[in-house]
DNA sequence: GCTTGTGAAGTAATTCACAGCC
DNA sequence: GGCTGTGAATTACTTCACAAGC
């Protein structure tokens, strides 16, 4: 099979085919079929299957897959079968909470590092969990270098979301989880995931308002 | 044009061309043709007029579109328009953190009660900005219908989503945003959108492997 | 029997290109 | 000159269906 280009949703679904794995995996279950991994996803077994024949061939004929197997072959993939340091910028309401988040340690993103330049945070202590102390901007090209650190979550406000970005990279941080409402003008190939909660929020009111328009009776 | 069926992409981008709408309109801009709402989106004209004439025709050829006319039907469509009650269920790091957050309130979405059932959290108040008292969730259903709230935002760890999700449908949320990296099992058609930060933070994890091993010098 | 991997078919989304209007 | 709205063409994605293997 041709690889030469892999859509975005599968690899989307890739990240969800992980996750069911990890919990087949603490059920002891040995193997899985695509049918039955698609089944509690929602999706067609076709799916699955076209889904991981994208970067390789995982599966055993009349068996299905091998789950302990699979799980390191999509972690190899997705390039979460090493710890990854990671950093927040911006030490804000969203950017404390996202560091005392359970969930990314869970999956292998390991946060040891907030910086903010607002003088009345710089020095303070996050001691949600491990007790990190929020440093400058302008140490964060030496703590990159010293920590290893490869990812960055931006959760500054929108107005500085370009310029800190453009110092994240400068600083040497290999991508960026961007919570500020706006496009990262970034050099071309450079990783950069968009979280736009605000746009959530109005897609859900969208299908909210679907609904409603939905009913011919008024509302209930 | 038929608008029997509207992809979920096209509503998504939606949300972009409004952002962008508002942004020109405090620059007083009153017109802008499609081209020159795509281009700062990165999307071509051709998509957003398709986009825009899924929901009507909004345009004046020669002309462009008028900023103020279009920002109103956008929000009529995702039912902006009006300002909507929300509440956040999980007062963890992240509900708290969201409570917080000016984004929400910025696009028309006030949360004016959070809800957890720990007997550490029921009580204390998170005074973050408009000082809201946690509630416990048997006081749910009345606090909906006394305020109106139309839209849960759901923040309570993976294990208990469903059961909470579940409450809030039983006492008449109208909507979900699921933090929980659970698919939330809900009657056909019933409005949830899923965030989940775990898989982006994957995908990003893909991109920045992906970018490694295009180079086919070692790493750098 | 059951299951994968994959071309072929089908469906959905995007882009093209142009008639019609300012 | 400019621009929108939209069928037609293209591209991308998903599902079908079956040969090959356990």
């Amino acid at each position: 099979m041709k690889r030469d280009h892999i859509p975005a949703s599968a690899v989307r679904r890739l990240s969800l085919y992980l996750r069911q794995l990890e919990s087949f995996l603490r059920e002891d279950r040995r193997t899985v079929s695509s049918k039955a991994l698609g089944e509690v996803l929602h999706l067609t077994d076709a799916q699955v299957r076209k889904d991981l024949a994208y970067f390789g061939q995982f599966g055993h004929p009349g068996v299905g897959y091998r789950v302990d197997e699979l799980i390191v072959r999509v972690r190899q993939i997705l390039g979460t079968d090493k710890i990854c340091n990671a950093c927040v910028v911006g030490a804000g309401h969203l950017g404390t909470a996202l560091l005392a988040y359970k969930g990314f340690a869970k999956r292998g993103f390991q946060i040891v590092a907030v910086f903010d330049n607002s003088p009345s945070k710089v020095g303070r202590e996050v001691s949600e969990l491990g007790s990190v102390r929020i440093e400058p901007l302008s140490a964060m090209k030496e703590r990159i270098r010293q920590d290893s650190i490869r990812l960055g979550i931006l959760t500054v406000p929108e107005e500085s979301a370009q310029e800190v970005a453009g110092q994240m990279i400068k600083a040497g941080i290999g991508g960026i989880l961007n919570f500020a409402p706006v496009w990262l003008s970034v050099p071309a190939g450079y990783p950069v995931m968009n979280v736009d909660l605000s746009t959530d929020l109005e897609q859900l009111s969208y299908q909210m308002t679907e609904m409603g328009r939905g009913r011919s009776d008024g509302e209930q």
